[in-house]
DNA sequence: AATGGTCTCAACCGCGAGAAC
DNA sequence: CGTTCTCGCGGTTGAGACCAT
């Protein structure tokens, strides 16, 4: 009935590899070959699994790899890739001698999504961000209960750009993604009188929450946690374009830059110090 | 100099497809 | 033919480097 397992989790390594894993990865590579990925530690006298050596190898062992900078030759490359393939890393790197999938992913991540946003390019769907008025659909839940949902639209601000720098760290984005939830369940319970210390989910059990929320198209500085929260926003909703300042609930609305941009109701009553 | 926030990237995790049994 | 495993992939995380105050 089918195989042995790969390795013995439990008697295996984790975290990062000291330089004495890689000399006996690389030797042992050098005389037997690539693959066979399951036998190879312990037979190269390793307490890693398999997985996490052919990682290893291919991603920062090989000694094809190229090391240093991206090119802007290699940044144009990777960006009409991308808007062909998507986030199909591993035929990117394919295409790319010398780079691995996985560090084109974190370059994507971390350069050339600031670069395209910087032109005002949706790094998603390759678009002008000016152009999008789009929904975000917060549909967890999965049902749509129409006389519950709620719907914020605002349009792109074109004087606004991105140069929100946002002194958050994580944990504080994690909060602010609970401060768009919050503020619209405030929204919500405004509307319905309700007390605070009730939860919407106790609420609306089957609440579905629709944004639509437009992105400025304005160059200027993105930071990347600007960049993850959108990214985190974009994901869980599904579709393109927030306005941090006000998915984030970061301004009153009155104090808000974009304000001429907002066409509905706001998502949210805002906090004393305004970060915008 | 100390502290706290941000950025980067190596490594891990979980999943799907296909192979092995 | 069904079950289990390997491989490879894309997404995510977290440690440490770097930067700002």
């Amino acid at each position: 009935m089918g195989r042995s397992p790969c390795c013995e989790k439990d008697h295996t390594n984790k975290g990062a590899w000291t330089k004495e894993e890689d000399e006996r990865l690389i030797n042992y590579i050098k005389l037997h070959g690539e693959g066979c990925w399951r036998s190879l530690p312990k037979a190269a006298g390793l307490l890693r699994c398999g997985k996490s050596c052919r990682l290893r190898w291919i991603n920062y062992l090989r000694p094809d790899l190229k090391r240093g900078n991206f090119t802007e030759e290699e940044d144009e490359i990777i960006i009409n890739l991308h808007s062909l393939l998507g986030n199909k890393w591993s035929l990117i790197a394919a295409r790319l001698p010398g780079r691995t999938d996985n560090e084109i992913k974190n370059y994507w991540n971390t350069h050339i999504k600031r670069k395209l946003y910087s032109r005002g390019i949706d790094p998603q769907t390759h678009r002008p961000l000016n152009s999008l008025i789009t929904t975000c659909t917060s549909n967890k839940r999965g049902n749509n209960s129409s006389s519950n949902n709620t719907q914020i639209t605002t349009a792109a601000n074109d004087n606004m750009g991105f140069q929100i720098n946002m002194q958050t760290t994580k944990k504080k984005q994690e909060v602010a993604d609970l401060l768009v939830m919050s503020d619209i369940n405030n929204n919500e319970n405004e509307d319905s009188n309700s007390s605070s210390g009730v939860t919407t989910e106790e609420i609306y059990p089957e609440l579905n929450l629709e944004l639509s929320i437009g992105l400025p198209a304005q160059h200027g500085t993105i930071s990347s946690s600007c960049i993850k929260v959108y990214d985190k926003c974009l994901k869980q909703n599904g579709k393109t374009g927030v306005c941090l300042c006000c998915c984030l609930g970061f301004q009153k609305s009155e104090a808000c830059s974009c304000k001429s941009m907002v066409m509905a109701p706001r998502i949210t009553t805002a906090p004393e110090n305004n970060l915008c």
